[in-house]
DNA sequence: AGGAAACATAGCCTCAGCCGATGAGATGGG
DNA sequence: CCCATCTCATCGGCTGAGGCTATGTTTCCT
């Protein structure tokens, strides 16, 4: 009794006002005839109150009828401007995706990323934060990102340090060496573009290390104990410029991951890519992505392959 | 693909937005939890994003699933908005209205009122009964009648008299002069189709005086004490033919609301509106008058417009 | 750890909504 | 004046949407 419109019934009702015509409003619908009149013998009943009599050959709205209509051409105006709204999200030409990320991706990764994805859709809103991994992944808990792109220390059998990531979406999006840091003064032979074969670790266990961040620090600590010494920690600093500069100026020596060169590169140091010393990269995201994250992400994957393939090419020359 | 969307599913998605947990949607809308869970499953497929996504313990709503609530909410407004105006007309056609009003409303504005209701709205029923103020007062609270027509005596500050009004809602339906009512032959020089101006009340303080019902009555005592006399009531009757009969004869003077002289002139008497002497009528409903209802005091208040403006017309002649 | 809470999934049943076929009423031309 | 034709209403049948209960899975709290 509460006329429980129904939105067919209203498309049904409109396109008969529109057309003027029972048998055209069906044409223009796709249905058959009767099922347009059933539709309306149903809206009848359920509205309490006649909408339509037959006048002739054809049928006119009473007032009712032509109130209903009105009203219904409003409504389907704005569900069909929100059907619209909504496949512009799904085809990217609106939405945002907020990723949350630490440094040295926000300085080499990804810019790259972010500016092929505005290129190919420039309605995306891209928000960026940066963050540490925990704090990361904070951020993608409640809610502040879509995307949280984390790193962990790896060996070289991969296996994961990190356990609550069952908790997430992961998607790889790059693995990178992780590089031994040396003062260019110290550098061996065959030294080419600051870049040598790494000694082994053990030769450096009386040297002053420098210790980056505290996941790259505990990483160093590991990879130490197994070479059979404990570093001598002479400094500590986040910050991979400052890293570089201390090591540049004899104050020992340090290891960072590949992206913080590409970001930066001191050239008072030589590196050497550490064997089976591996930073994993990852996405992380709450369930499925959104679309725009999805896109964002395939993006960041794709410039870390470039990366990748960059680097392997100048391990050749 | 083109997000056929379905009243019904937006219910559910604004529903689960408003409550932030699909149980407690399915507890809102009558529905069992699993039939929520598939609405919006579907909904999802449909629209061919993702509209929300588990967060612990419950749901949290994506950038889709709350742009398209958002949508939902204005469309649902306007629907229930059309169903209302869809039931109002229901109503007009096949409802009815039941109104208590005093006699001289029931003989003058009430007619015209119904006649022009009828007309437009033949499926209405009208019911009527007689009644002074309280009674109709009571019967409107018993439920006996939809409408309550009441009249009050207000000073020229039209002040409100009855304090019980605050219970109903009120309409003002039309605010008429009560006129002084003497014999044809007292009748002062420049009377004019049994007008004339109005003496001053003192100088009729010696006069015998004929008492209408019991507000009129109260209101003639009140506006003598204030002229500073306390007038000889000689007689008392209800009926407004009676006292014109009754002051034609010349067994005294009187006060009359303008109804009671549009619906019976006495030609043996004169008559002067008393200044600042006002009957307000109003129409009382317990809430918001049904559509009915509201049809029917509309037309009051139109009758009682053009009263007035037959008045002011009349006083210009 | 274990239980409660919340959402998803599965299976079932009913009726809404679609169709084609056919009946009834109005129009217009021969 | 009657018949051909157009339009809408009605009928019977089928499929799937949409409701339910029962049960599984995940998460949170004690």
């Amino acid at each position: 009794m509460p006329a429980d419109l129904d939105l067919t019934r209203l498309r049904v009702l409109a396109a008969v006002a529109r057309t003027g015509s029972v048998t055209a409003a069906a044409r223009e619908l796709g249905y058959a005839q009767p099922s347009v009149s059933h539709h309306l013998a149903r809206l009848e009943t359920e509205a309490g109150i006649p909408l339509l009599q037959r006048a002739g050959r054809g049928v006119r709205l009473t007032e009712a009828g032509r109130l209903l209509a009105d009203r219904a051409e409003e409504i389907l105006a704005r569900v069909d401007g929100a059907a619209r709204e909504l496949e512009a999200l799904a085809e990217l030409r609106a939405g945002r995706a907020r990723l949350a990320a630490f440094p040295s991706a926000l300085a080499t990764i990804i810019p790259a990323a972010v500016a092929t994805l505005r290129a190919d859709h420039p309605g995306l809103a891209v928000g960026l934060l940066e963050a540490e991994p925990p704090e990361a992944v904070d951020a993608l808990r409640a809610g502040k990102v879509d995307v949280a792109l984390v790193f962990e220390h790896t060996d070289v059998a991969h296996t994961r340090t990190i356990e609550d990531l069952s908790r997430f979406e992961v998607t790889d999006v790059f693995d990178e060496p992780v590089h031994l840091v040396q003062a260019a003064r110290d550098a061996p032979p065959g030294t080419r573009g600051g870049v040598c074969d790494a000694p082994a670790l053990a030769t450096l266990a009386d040297a002053d290390w420098i210790a980056g961040c505290e996941r790259c620090r505990a990483d160093l600590l590991a990879r130490c104990a197994q070479a059979g010494f404990a570093p001598r920690i002479a400094f500590e600093t986040d910050d991979y410029v400052a890293i570089q500069a201390l090591v540049a100026s004899g104050a020992g020596v340090s290891t960072v991951p590949a992206l913080t060169l590409r970001a930066h590169r001191d050239p008072g140091v030589v590196t050497a890519p550490l064997p089976g010393a591996i930073r994993r990269i990852m996405a992380l995201t709450i369930g499925a992505p959104t679309p725009p994250a999805r896109e964002l992400i395939d993006r960041l994957t794709a410039v870390g392959r470039r990366f990748a393939d960059e680097d392997a090419l100048a391990a050749l020359v």
